[in-house]
DNA sequence: TGCATTTGTGTAAGCGCTTACAGCACGGCA
DNA sequence: TGCCGTGCTGTAAGCGCTTACACAAATGCA
């Protein structure tokens, strides 16, 4: 990779700006030269310097995006849609995780520079740290974040599916219920569901911190539970990990579900598809999340649209086997 | 980000090439001057921008790596390890994916002119290509791909797993057995765990092309397998998302695993875990994979290492009920 | 006190491109 | 024949940094 345009100009005897011209198609270029320039680039196997074209150009075609860790289903299907996107729109994608790391800060900064806008996953990056990129005019995409100045928020409906999930297992008939999840770590999707079977189902419906979104928390946070004395009939789970782990910790424990207690899950990863029994669920379009993410950013850099724009993608129930039989209902 | 080191140097009345020192720590610098300095960095907010100190420097500080698709957890998890050593030395990771894309060969070539190195899975990259940018001296490694000059290539092994695997299987007495993958689709990690139980079973087993490695071909092929005529006792399938289709597949038709069918996986992605059976597989080290890769890039590009190096990690046999019982082993 | 170091700083030459501007040749037209 | 486009190409000024080199000032030591 280390043959410039300069090599390319002496060979095929013309000088840098002309290579550039025929290779760029701007400004015009004789037919005969702009056959010896390719010819010369074919000799050399010449490829531009992203640095160099980067620099004068004044833009990196590139993409950043942060997630606080790129564990599990939900944040790789956003990628994935969001990589596709953004390659369709001649856009590299740089990625970065903020688990575990310390320094986050200059991470972000050092990404800043290295991309001409990025997409941010919740509460990835320090309240304060936002502001600032903002302010430096860094073209920004959150995801499933309350909307703020300055930026696109983009994120999928949660307080009425998660109204429609509560009615539905209230319409089996149950009426005692839990809430596994972190809802108290400030993570707004979750919150909202919080506050989605909340309101349906008031009194009769408690909140149980998992600390965590993984298998293992809501594994430990359900054993405990379900163990207890007041033993609920359902449990509404903050994302299908949570409920994966209480399906072990139901299994553990000798229960059935959905017969002693049922179970459900959000977003709809492929694992939920094949646990025993199949995870009741609400599917959220994580790929087109990452899609529109790429499209706004795209926007937001070329300049075409230049208000913040803050979108809400709906979401679909996916009723499975384990929050019970319910007539009304097809299951998958 | 568009505050220069020019900016920087006239606020702090001095030249560029004494913020530069001041920030970098190269040569010396006068206390009151590294003040004066790093006062006006923060009174502007400057970073220094990435474009301009890669160029200057001659090296990206970023890696990229090739997939062929996201999807799936094996890829995440190799690109999570990946991720991670590579933020901890100080590179960003840059992603393409291959899938669907048209124009690889440009793709690869733009990424080649964005990072110091690449790590690229298997043959996601055109034989072509490969020995054209080992000749444009891009380092690189290779994942699960047979060694080649010019390049580290790093896997973990499969032919004695898959044979250890075959014995298992044949232990619990079954005698007639099956192999569900693609094996024809030069996936070499694939192609040696076919001839790993080839070996210990002979005319045992018979192959049956997959064609692709997702749950819906798996269901297919697994689907029309069990509904034929001589139906196989037990099937050993390439990877796990395979096996999770064939487990679809025996529900579908009413067959018991183990009890009629007995499955295995390969990978031990999270979904074998909660499949019901749990699926018995063979763990591979997913994330060590991706950060070894990222190390021995390390090395190649800081010129440590100057020599290709091909490292095969051993993996672990995860045994589970999609096998059957076995009297002598532990299950999870 | 004088000289050799050391320390601190600035100047300027890149790094590999893009592009505004200028210049040159050629053809058409009056 | 003279003049004015038009088409093509080259020159050179950036883009934002790093760093070799030169040089001045401060220091150490005899």
């Amino acid at each position: 990779m280390d043959v410039t345009i300069y090599e390319v100009a002496k060979r095929a005897g013309v000088s840098i700006a002309t290579v550039s011209r025929a290779l760029r198609g701007t400004g015009p270029v004789a037919a005969k030269t702009r056959e010896k320039v390719l010819k010369a680039v074919e000799e050399l196997n010449f490829t531009p310097s992203r640095l160099g074209v980067s620099l004068a150009e004044g833009r990196h075609a590139a993409n950043g995006i942060v997630f606080p860790d790129l564990a599990g289903p939900y944040y790789t299907e956003v990628l994935l849609g969001y990589e596709e996107v953004a390659s369709e729109l001649g856009r590299s994608v740089v990625i970065l995780s903020t688990k575990g790391r310390t320094r986050v800060n200059d991470l972000i900064k050092d990404l800043a520079g290295r991309v001409d806008g990025m997409l941010i996953f919740g509460h990835a990056v320090p309240e304060l740290l936002v502001g600032e990129l903002v302010r430096l005019g860094v073209r920004l995409v959150f995801l499933s974040r309350d909307p703020l100045p300055g930026a696109d928020t983009l994120r999928s409906e949660n307080t009425a599916s998660a109204r429609a999930l509560a009615r539905h297992l209230r319409d089996h008939g149950y009426e005692r219920f839990a809430f596994l999840g972190a809802p108290l770590t400030s993570r707004d999707d979750v919150d909202e569901r919080w506050r989605g079977v909340r309101a349906e189902l008031g009194g009769a419906i408690e909140a149980v911190d998992t600390g965590h979104y993984t298998v293992e928390s809501g594994f430990e946070a359900a054993r405990k539970l379900l163990k207890g004395a007041g033993r609920p009939r359902a449990i509404v789970c903050s994302d299908d990990e949570v409920a994966l782990g209480a399906l072990l910790a139901a299994e553990e424990l000798g229960l059935d579900v959905p017969g002693d207690v049922a179970v459900t899950g959000w977003d709809d990863i492929m694992a939920a598809r094949h646990a025993r029994p199949a995870l009741t669920t609400v599917r959220q379009p994580m790929r087109e999340l990452g899609a529109r993410a790429a499209r706004a950013l795209d926007e937001l850099i070329t300049g075409v649209r230049d208000t913040p724009n803050h979108l809400t993608l709906t979401t679909e129930p996916v009723i499975r086997a384990s929050c019970g039989h319910h007539p009304q209902e097809a299951r998958t």
